[in-house]
DNA sequence: TTTAATCATGAAAGCGCTTACATTTATTTT
DNA sequence: AAAATAAATGTAAGCGCTTTCATGATTAAA
């Protein structure tokens, strides 16, 4: 492979001015910058980015987080990512956090070693003062799907809340008024959120919220189902189940056909996130777009401008609004 | 950031020896070792991976070319290669192809210019000669779901004769005679391989293959549709429906149920691969499972034996066997 | 003991770039 | 035309490591 030396020599020039017509940013004469041109297209030269990052100080990668590779949620975030921070010539380092504190830790640990310039998080374990302890170090961190005050320009999310409300509206709307709910865990902020959009919907419709209809899952799909079984088993009857999440809500879905439950004739499913396979299960779910790769291309469009100075392309918001998705699990009451 | 510089000062012993303790190759004294250890930790060192990789000329980093970083196929394998290769110390950078001759071979670059020291790849549209240059090159190649007789030893891949086999005669082995068959694109090895093991189940069997009971489709979910509709168009009856690819059976089985068709009772459907939502499906999907999850883990173990000299775990394979995933689809005929 | 062989350590030259600063050349200004 | 200013280019010092080679300290062999 050519290096800069040699590429300076073959044009007759010195080191710094190749240097300068790679990056571009210094002026160079019309002349020189063809013939260095020329001589770089002869010899074939690529610069060596490990060079350039070592002597910039940059490294040119950023650390992307996310809680599994696999999974329907977070495919195309990562694609977001991927393109937007390629075409910049920037690359993605991907590592997974599989939702567990250390493992998490040992993933960020990792990009820090690997000199990222910029993390984006989808971190779900790790606690604020670690995250914003994180943010002093000298790498840019932004985050998704994840609030937190003191670093709210930081924050890419949506607002589950509202979700969780249009999930349960929409149940209404159909003329639900038995409406149960599978909630995810409740230790994770959006879970709780989600619930209280639920229960916003239920008094904003003048139903009382009725804990027996309530059950706490882990966002799984067997835990859907069991929380159907659950939610059977007290007794009480509903016409209409909104979960929390597309897994659970596909579990649930399952475990009422098994017991010969028609959906939607006998029984309507609302989910949430609006995940891949959504729209393979039968009937086809009705859910809530979570626009999750909306964030990743705002999140790796914040760090392009913060990081690496390119100009602003647009307006940025940190708050994601979550939409109806119109399909076939929840039908209208007679 | 402390350097190694600092170490060294620290422990009072030169740069050399600092280093030496790092990689472990050369002999050290017990005492200078605890020494420069002790100081390490005191100053909270972290060797500089790119000051590392520009003198080692060793960038430890591997990348992985999928053709979609969404979508169910792709998830496992990555996440398999990014935790054996992160285990080691290793960074994987994950590019998308797109299944696009010029987007592959843009990310090909990409990887090349970033110095990774090993290439995995799961390339769809480059041809066996541009690899086969690429692999003459001072990368390791290894390619995924491919194989190319000259570089045979670096490719891993399922027996897809065998996979178009056991689908069909599984269908066989229910009772079923009359089978219409959607095939992935011709131009794509595996697909007419998985065509092939369909015909020789059916011969085998004793069932002429009747070319109207096939169509081409494009492994995509409405090809699967469109492909159902214009096998029903020529008015051959059939019982049984095997698919290339789950993704395509999904669409078929949707097609095929807004026909009114009871799946399986009066259809029974085979898929291929055993993506993640395969099991989503209703009724669940009977399917060959692809092991591109296990290919993933040889081919990251590879890299490690023959890139970065890590001790042989096990024996390789390069071929991997597809079996059958038996799930609700498919039926006894009467 | 003396000599050779072995082992532990240090000195220093890169790896291929970027960039501050110095120098030369071209353009204005007076 | 000389002086002042601006633009283009060159010089050289790093960036933080690895690694070859030389040297000094030990140990083993004679």
């Amino acid at each position: 492979m050519a290096t800069i030396y040699e590429v300076s020599k073959a044009a007759g020039v010195s080191l710094a001015t190749v240097s300068r017509v790679m990056n571009g940013n210094a002026r160079v004469s019309d002349r020189t910058r063809d013939k260095v041109l020329k001589a770089m297209d002869e010899l074939g030269y690529k610069p060596n980015s490990i060079a350039q990052s070592l002597a910039s100080n940059r490294s040119n990668s950023v650390g992307l987080l996310v809680s599994a590779l696999h999974g329907s949620f977070f495919g195309n975030m990562m694609s977001t990512v991927e393109d937007v921070l390629r075409n910049a010539g920037k690359h993605v380092i991907i590592t997974a956090g599989h939702s567990d504190e250390q493992q998490e830790k040992d993933a960020i640990e990792f990009l820090l070693d690997r000199r990222c310039d910029a993390l984006i998080l989808h971190a779900e374990a790790v606690s604020d003062e670690y995250l914003l302890e994180l943010s002093k170090r000298d790498v840019e961190v932004v985050l998704i799907n994840r609030r937190i005050e003191e670093m709210a320009e930081h924050c890419f999310y949506t607002d589950n809340e509202l979700g969780g409300y249009l999930a349960t509206k929409a149940a209404i709307d159909a003329g639900h008024t038995s409406i149960a709910y599978i909630s995810g865990p409740l230790f994770k902020q959006d879970a709780t959120e989600r619930l209280q959009g639920h229960k916003r919907a239920l008094s904003e419709a003048g139903i009382k919220f009725n804990p027996q209809l309530m059950v706490e899952g882990g966002f799984h799909e067997d835990e859907g189902a069991q929380g159907y079984l659950d939610l059977v088993a007290v007794n009480q009857p509903f016409t209409a189940l909104v979960c929390a999440n597309d897994e659970m809500a596909s579990g649930a879905m399952t475990a009422a056909r098994e017991q010969g439950v028609l959906i939607p004739e006998q029984l309507s499913v609302v989910g949430f996130d609006d995940v891949l396979f959504a729209r393979y299960l039968y009937p086809k779910l009705t859910t809530i777009d979570n626009p999750i790769q909306k964030m990743g291309n705002e999140a790796a469009h914040w760090v392009l401008e913060h990081v690496y100075k390119q100009k602003k392309t647009s307006a940025h918001t940190n708050l994601f609004a979550p939409k109806l998705v119109v399909r076939d699990s929840l039908m209208e009451i007679k």
